[in-house]
DNA sequence: TTGAAAGCGTTACCAA
DNA sequence: TTGGTAACGCTTTCAA
């Protein structure tokens, strides 16, 4: 086409949204009814080869899809879920994101991911926004404490669940580590190996995996009798710069520890760099797993989570729901795990 | 309520899904017309402060959420993005999905995930359920090679990019590393330390970034006018096994290799761990970089891809190209990286 | 400033 | 076996 008429815009941007072919147009191009092209693109029976053939060509013809947005408004059910976690770049949380997939695929379900990135303002907006989207249901690994606000989503049937830190506020499907009998079991092994003092460097307060951890380290001293000095326990913010400032601390003075309990990986990798300068090897245990652990000299000992079993749990949980279960929320719990590799098997020093 | 009159069935179960609040519900228990409630949800101009309270207590008193399918469907734009990769739970991929996710954030976008587990059937199926839901765009981290099937999604002005591997048959966006350039630097690397005689060990042959780092490996080797031997090259399943057999071949015979270049992260840590029972030292380069590759003795020398920034300028294709960008597809590159941490910097042992 | 009515593309229901 | 017609819950348009 030339130049307009007017000659102010010389040619219209080309619409780039071609509008897509509905089921009204291959009816009308297959000279059947839109009720027969409903039946065949969602293989209802009552349609004669013929028909259907027809209609077949039409769609591939004209490359119609069925808009899922119509269908949705009609049906009610969305077939999608909505995954909200802290970071889809963390190593502990992709396994957990690959397993919750799983199970949505194996229900023909979608998945929508987000991060939160541990701000409680983000987690809401995320999973409001999902539930403007009417996702059939959550799993939410929570950075608020308060979610009341789920409170009409609840009423309404969208199931949900927590995964790895409990709801606030509010009753719902829970899947936990058992991050304090996990804490116990390391701290335990330590004492077994003749450690008497130990030093736990975890994440903030207020944290529940973090509350949880110094609790199972100090039921584990308490159970053997073993005092703790006022510097032995640390929380705070997980920079390498404070874990390393931290393990000088409780390395020196007059009563140095002689092994440490850490409250979570980025922890303890900080503290496989400190040890491998330290001239007197202490021994250490990490909570949380972490890929080539086994590979370094010694072996990290550590507590591992199952997250791919976390995963599975919470989301088998969410369709149990879906599939009209109705059955109090419950609270499930799994066991952590400890995995002796070297690190957590070194003799105390004598000083 | 007590027993049914009838006494068959003592409460009909609870249904599930109680009906949401419409808007329509809204604006009869505020006693205003429908659209002055979709005024207000949408922050519209044009109403009073009184009336716009009035409607804020019934939003909040029935709790009602806007239904984003229906509005979908009115508006066209879904404001969501599709990405479909190999494996959610794939160290290498995670950062991507984030940096994706966190451009999709920033316009504003929700974002499905999707795993095809280099299944090209599940590929397709996936990133069709997306089309269906209309998402505004897509990231395809390929499986297959044929992607003709998006034909009439582009045509309708759906925007794609692909990345780490070219799309098959189809004119689209794509986001590269250069492979054949990060393993040339590599193998000239270890050339430059004296090397004659280096092993490749890669993926299947067929694979695109296989194909590529052989291709990068045997142009070093040419440059340096140093021959290959038939044994020096082995493409396949990328299984510790395999990969321990063919390196103790590769160690093994007359003309022994002096150093290994690895075609992916996989082999190298199964490199790392023959090489650590190795009496013979042997030089290490690996493609891909991975978590603690230099807490380990010697450090790991890897050429890096930077997987965030690949998710991220895939991202901001995308975008631009929703943004109406009316450009012919192009075709990004981005520089693999040599980090040298002491595995590649080992000179050859006399034979 | 407000609201009534039309329509988005599908599925449900019923009639032919 | 087929195909109208009325929803689904919202936004758009236009009139009051």
């Amino acid at each position: 086409m030339p130049d307009s008429p007017t000659g102010l815009r010389p040619t219209p941007p080309p619409s780039r949204y071609g509008s897509r072919p509905t089921m009204k147009d291959v009816a009308a191009r297959a000279g059947v009814g839109l009720k027969t092209v409903s039946r065949v693109v969602n293989g209802e029976p009552g349609v004669t080869a013929e028909t259907e053939s027809r209609v077949r060509s039409a769609i591939d013809a004209l490359g119609f899809r069925r808009n899922d947005s119509a269908r949705i408004l009609r049906k009610g059910r969305t077939a999608s879920i909505g995954l909200v976690l802290e970071d889809l770049a963390d190593p502990f949380y992709s396994p957990l994101s690959r397993a919750v997939e799983d199970r949505a695929r194996a229900n023909a379900s979608l998945l929508f991911t987000g991060s939160s990135a541990e701000v409680p303002e983000r987690e809401q907006e995320l999973v409001l926004a999902l539930c403007a989207r009417r996702v059939d249901g959550l799993v939410i690994i929570p950075a608020g404490d308060d979610h009341r606000y789920l409170e009409p989503e609840l009423a309404a049937g969208v199931a949900v669940v927590f995964v790895d830190r409990p709801a606030g506020h509010i009753d719902a499907d829970t899947v936990l580590t058992d991050n304090a009998g996990g804490s116990r079991d390391a701290v335990a092994h330590l004492i077994a190996h003749g450690h008497r003092r130990i030093g736990f460097i975890g994440d903030q307060v207020g944290i529940h995996t973090a509350d949880e951890r110094v609790r199972g380290y100090r039921q584990a001293m308490e159970a053997a009798g073993l005092p703790i000095a006022a510097g032995w326990v640390s929380m705070g913010p997980t920079t390498p710069e404070r874990v390393r400032v931290e393990m000088a601390r409780m390395l020196g003075g007059s009563e140095p520890v002689t092994a440490f309990f850490m409250g979570n990986n980025r922890v303890t990798v900080t503290a496989v760099r400190v040890l491998a300068d330290c001239p007197r090897p202490a021994a250490l245990i990490g909570f949380d797993d972490f890929e080539l652990a086994d590979l370094l000299r010694p072996g990290v000992t550590v507590v591992a989570q199952d997250p791919i079993r976390l995963g599975r749990t919470a989301a088998d949980l969410l369709f149990r729901r879906l599939d009209g279960a109705d059955e109090p929320p419950r609270r499930v719990e799994l066991p952590a795990r400890l995995i002796t590799r070297g690190s957590g098997e070194i003799a105390p020093t004598v000083v």
